[in-house]
DNA sequence: TTTAGGG
DNA sequence: CCCTAAA
C-alpha cells in the first residue's frame, strides 16, 4: 500500500481520490480510496485514512504545478474536507490552516460531513479530531516553511523562496470588493490574494496556476477557468469572452470513465511528491524530476548513520545555505493502525518528501530480512511501504534473496545502545546466578523460577520484532545450557529450548547449539580445566567459572560416547548427568 | 522445521 | 550471531 503508486502495482491509496464525477458537485466532496488493481475504487479503512489523513494537509499540496492537473485532481483543491460521495463518510482530516479566515466555507464543510456521521465508527471520528488538530498544528507552524522547503527540494527548482514577493500579513481588503478580477492582477498581486484566501504565502509565479487557485479558493468550486472570469459574490462570473470560459470550464470538468480518470489520478499523483518545478512553462510539457531509483533507494538505506543519508539526500537538494538541512527532516507523530503511536519523519529523498518510520533508515537492531521482498514487484516507491509496514508485522524470511544479505551485513554492525545497557543489564543479573540454588536450577528452571528474569531484558514480549543483534549470555542462561545438555543430551537444541529456555525466548534453538560450541571450544582449550578446584579466570569478556567448563568437557565426553552407543535414547543422558554430577564440580 | 557446520 | 545445506 502506497500513498501513490502505479497502477500496475495492484492496490495503492491515493491520497484524495474522489470518486467518479465529484470534481462536478459542489460542494466538493472527497473521499480517501484505494485503487484497486483493476482500477476500481474502494473506500479506505480507517488505517489508512489515519495514516494518509495527514498528507492531505500538507501545505505542498498547494503548490502543485499545473493548472490542467489541479482539475482533475481535487485533492489539491483548498476546500479541505474529504467525504464520500456516497454515505460512507469517513472521518477525514482537514487543514484548517487554509481555511481559517474562511469560515464559512468550514460551515459548509460541517454540514456536509453531519450527515453522515452517526453511521461511522465514533472511534474514526476522534481519530480524525485529532489528526486534524494534530496536522493543523504542524501545518500552522510549518505552513510557509513547508512550502519554501517544498520549492527548495529539487535541483531544477527555478524560484528560490525570495521573501521579496508578498508580506506575511494577508490583507484581506482584497477579498472584500464585490467583484474580483485576477486577470489584470500580476503575480505579486496574485500571490496577496492567495495569501489573503488562503491564510498562507506562496511563491508560486504560475499565475493561471494561482488564479485557479484562489478562484477556487474563493468560489468553493473546482469549477473554475483560468482566465477571463470575475469573481462575484462568490461566483465564477464570465468576463466578456465568455466563449472562452465555457471553453475553460469544459476543459477543467471534463467528465471521464473511471478507470481513465483513475490513470490520470495515478498519474498526477506523482506530483505531490515532486515540485512545482517549472511553473512558468506549460504544465503538460514540463519534465517531471526521476524518481529515485531501486538501487538509489537501497543504497540510501544502507548508510548506518542518518546524517550520512542525509547528507546525501541534500546533494539532490538544491542546497540554499541558510537552511539547515535539518529543517527538511522533521519528526511526527503518527497513529498506527494498532493504536500506539509511533514515529515517523519527514524526509527528503532526493527531492522527494516521503515519510518513512524513523527508524527505518538506520536500523537499530537487525534488518528486516523481507526488505527487498517489496522490491520484486515495485520498482518504485518502496520507501513508502516501509512506511506502512509496521516494524514486524510480516517477518517471514526471505533468506533466498542473496543481496540482501549484504545490506544486512552492512546494517547489523551498528552499535545498538540500548544492546548495550542490556548487556550491562544481564551482567548484573548474572552476578545472582550462583545464589540459585541447584534445584533451582536443575528442576524448577523450565519455567516458573524464570518468568522473573523473562523481560528483564527490556525485550517486549509481544515484538519478537526486535531482533536481537547481540546478547550476551548470562551465566544462568549457560547453566541452564548445561543442564539442557546434561539433561536431553547435546544436539536436542529444540528440545533444550523448548523445555530449558522456554522463559527465554529470544534464544533459539540455534544460539544454544552456537553457544554449547563455543562453550566446548572454551572447556578443551582453557589450560586449568583439569584443576577444578582452581577459579582461574580468562580475562575473557564473560569468565566462565572453570567449574562449568567442567563439566561441558565432561558433558561432551559423555555425549560421545552416549552418542556412539545409543544416539536415539534421549533418557540415557540423564543418567550421564547424575554421573557428571557426582563426578562433578562443587559449583552446584 | 531442525541440526550441523562454516563464516 | 548469521547463513545455509541437508535431513
Amino acid at each position: 500500500m502506497e500513498v501513490v503508486g502505479q497502477e500496475e502495482n495492484g492496490e495503492h491509496v491515493n491520497k484524495g481520490s474522489e470518486l467518479g464525477k465529484s470534481c462536478a458537485s459542489d460542494p466538493l466532496i472527497y473521499q480517501l480510496v484505494r485503487v484497486e488493481g483493476d482500477g476500481t475504487l474502494v473506500p479506505a479503512t480507517e488505517d489508512e485514512v489515519m495514516q494518509f489523513g495527514h498528507l492531505l494537509d500538507d501545505g505542498k499540496v498547494e503548490d502543485l504545478p499545473s493548472v490542467e492537473d489541479i482539475s482533475k485532481v481535487e485533492s489539491f483543491i483548498p476546500a479541505n474536507v474529504l467525504c464520500t460521495g456516497k454515505s460512507d463518510l469517513k472521518g477525514l482530516s482537514q487543514s484548517e490552516n487554509i481555511m481559517k479566515d474562511k469560515q464559512k466555507l468550514e460551515t459548509n464543510l460541517e454540514d456536509a460531513n453531519n450527515p453522515n456521521k452517526p453511521d461511522k465508527n465514533p472511534a474514526s471520528q476522534d481519530i480524525s479530531a485529532e489528526t486534524t488538530q494534530n496536522s493543523t498544528v504542524v501545518n500552522n507552524a510549518q505552513a510557509s516553511e513547508t512550502e519554501k522547503t517544498d520549492a527548495t527540494s529539487t535541483p531544477a527548482i527555478d524560484n528560490p523562496p525570495d521573501m521579496t514577493t508578498v508580506g506575511s500579513k494577508p490583507n484581506f481588503s482584497l477579498l472584500t470588493k464585490d467583484e474580483i478580477c485576477l486577470d489584470g492582477l500580476s503575480i505579486r498581486e496574485l500571490q496577496e490574494v492567495f495569501l489573503a484566501t488562503f491564510g498562507r504565502q506562496t511563491n508560486v509565479k504560475d499565475k493561471s496556476w494561482l488564479k485557479r487557485r484562489i478562484a477556487m479558493g474563493l468560489t468553493k468550486s473546482c469549477k473554475v477557468p483560468t482566465s477571463n472570469f470575475i469573481i462575484k459574490d462568490k461566483q465564477i462570473v464570465p468576463k466578456e469572452g465568455g466563449a472562452q470560459y465555457e471553453e475553460n470550464l469544459q476543459e477543467s470538468c471534463e467528465t471521464e470513465s473511471p478507470q481513465e480518470f483513475t490513470r490520470k489520478r495515478v498519474r498526477n499523483a506523482n506530483w505531490n511528491f515532486e515540485n512545482p518545478v517549472s511553473l512558468e512553462e506549460d504544465s503538460s510539457t514540463s519534465k517531471r524530476m526521476r524518481k529515485p531509483t531501486k538501487r538509489y533507494i537501497e543504497e540510501l538505506s544502507s548508510l548506518d548513520n542518518r546524517e550520512e543519508s542525509m547528507r546525501l539526500a541534500s546533494l539532490f537538494v538544491r542546497n540554499n545555505h541558510d537552511r539547515p538541512v535539518r529543517s527538511r527532516v522533521s519528526q511526527n507523530r503518527e497513529i498506527g493502525s494498532n493504536g500506539a503511536a509511533f514515529r515517523t519523519r519527514n524526509d527528503s529523498l532526493g527531492g522527494f518528501q516521503v515519510q518513512v518510520p524513523f527508524a527505518s533508515r538506520a536500523r537499530r537492531c537487525r534488518p528486516r530480512k523481507n526488505l527487498v521482498a517489496f522490491m520484486p514487484h515495485t520498482d518504485s516507491l518502496l520507501v513508502e511501504d516501509e512506511n506502512i509496514m509496521q516494524e514486524g508485522q510480516t517477518e517471514k524470511p526471505t533468506r533466498k534473496i542473496r543481496a540482501s544479505t549484504h545490506k544486512n551485513r552492512q546494517l547489523k554492525d551498528i552499535p545498538d545502545k540500548q544492546e548495550k545497557e542490556n548487556q550491562e543489564e544481564t551482567v548484573a543479573e548474572s552476578d545472582e546466578v550462583p545464589e540459585m540454588s541447584p534445584d533451582e536450577a536443575q528442576s524448577g528452571g523450565e519455567n516458573a523460577h524464570d518468568s522473573n528474569h523473562d523481560e528483564c531484558e527490556s525485550v517486549p514480549k509481544g515484538s519478537h520484532v526486535r531482533r536481537k543483534h547481540h546478547r550476551a549470555w548470562t551465566l544462568c542462561e549457560v547453566l541452564k545450557l548445561v543442564e539442557g545438555v546434561a539433561r536431553y543430551g547435546a544436539g536436542r537444541w529444540s528440545e533444550i529450548r523448548r523445555l530449558s529456555f522456554a522463559s527465554y525466548s529470544y534464544r533459539t534453538s540455534v544460539d544454544l547449539k552456537d553457544k554449547w560450541r563455543n562453550l566446548l571450544k572454551a572447556s578443551m582449550a582453557h589450560p586449568s580445566v583439569e584443576r577444578e578446584g582452581k577459579h582461574t579466570r580468562k580475562p575473557a569478556s564473560l569468565p566462565i567459572p572453570t567449574s562449568i567448563l567442567l563439566r561441558v568437557r565432561e558433558l561432551a565426553e559423555l555425549h560421545a560416547q552416549a552418542g556412539s552407543e545409543s544416539p536415539t535414547n534421549k533418557s540415557t543422558p540423564v543418567h550421564g548427568r547424575k554421573v557428571v554430577q557426582g563426578k562433578g564440580s562443587g559449583f552446584l
